[in-house]
DNA sequence: GAGGAAGCGGAACCTTGTTCCGTTAACGAT
DNA sequence: ATCGTTAACGGAACAAGGTTCCGCTTCCTC
């Protein structure tokens, strides 16, 4: 748990840490770095000591929402509801979460280089936790069973992209078409 | 139709445009404007006398396809089928355009800057389309209503990200997914 | 065949992520 | 308390991408 040794650094982290929060709330994930780094009062090389690239900062900062995400999965299950309304329960956290952060959506599904590290993370953390639903659910014959937990954790990210800034876009509306669609015969 | 007066300043736009399609198939939408300036043999400066943005070359390209996916709007609603059997056809359509393209459905719904030249052009040109096709299935009663023509599209365009280049996401399939969940009732 | 303007090329500029390295200052040992 | 080591810092510099600028070229017209 303590990872940097000297006293400075691990100010320095923890300013950086809350500089990007709010740095993401104010202009989105995709604050320029440069911004960021103003924001704590530190040096860009100083970023790049603590997070060896932009998309680790972000999963840093999203870190502990991501692990809350992943561990209401189970807790779901467990609770009375039938599978598939657990999944669609589970499945309006993933998107709550997506939609209030700024262009998070966007990012994680962006294929430029340099973002598979946090595509990674989402999916390292979630993609168990989605499978394990789909598959209570598709085992209680609600759901068709021919849907991957990948593919459908990737459109309801891809949903999501542009869910802000667009009133006439609700991509929780439109996520909820798609889980509707997943309850058909096999 | 004859916009440039010049003849070199028409060979130029005409070897842009075959470049710039070359480019897009082998690189990708995203494919720097030096490069196609490269490819068709001119300065970068003439890219952008002839087409003000690189959004616009991305149109100019893509106009005829696009024009003719508008098209085939209206002659599916003509053609026999149900209504909600026209649009879901209609769809494929348009899916197939977006997925064949090298990262043009993430292009379209990015809010960077400089986009919303291609957003406009897409949405003017097939909104209406779709709206007619989305009204006729309503008034049919096979699907709800509460459904707006722009966010279906947009939604569709959304899935369609990332359709290639990763074989464990079939887009297609997905938008099938949101299609049916509008067969539900009011 | 000249003159003028339309058009061209590509260097230069801006923004953004990332790297590099000379400098600073924290901290364990004395 | 001081010193020396070295982790850590800051920000200039680099790379890549879009866009702008402007001196030069070349096409068209008379």
């Amino acid at each position: 748990m303590e990872r940097p040794r000297r006293a400075d650094a691990r100010r320095n982290e923890e300013s950086l840490l809350e500089a990007a929060a709010a740095a993401f709330v104010a202009s989105g994930v995709e604050a320029p770095v440069r911004d960021i780094a103003a924001r704590a009062g530190v040096g860009t090389g100083t970023i790049y000591r603590h997070f060896p690239t932009r998309a680790d900062l972000i999963i840093a900062v999203y870190r502990h929402q991501v692990d809350a995400c992943a561990e209401a999965g189970p807790a779901l299950l467990a609770g009375g509801a039938t599978p598939h309304t657990a999944l669609a329960r589970w499945i309006d956290l993933f998107v709550d979460f997506l939609v209030t952060k700024h262009g998070l959506a966007a990012v994680l599904q962006s294929d430029n280089a340099g973002f598979e590290a946090l595509h990674a993370y989402f999916l390292d953390r979630l993609l168990p936790v989605c499978a394990e639903l789909l598959d209570a659910a598709a085992a209680s014959g609600e759901i068709r069973s021919d849907v991957e937990a990948y593919a459908l954790m990737r459109g309801v990210g891809n949903l999501c992209i542009g869910a802000d800034s667009d009133p006439r876009y609700d991509a929780r509306r439109l996520v909820g078409l798609l889980v509707a669609g997943l309850r058909q015969a096999d």
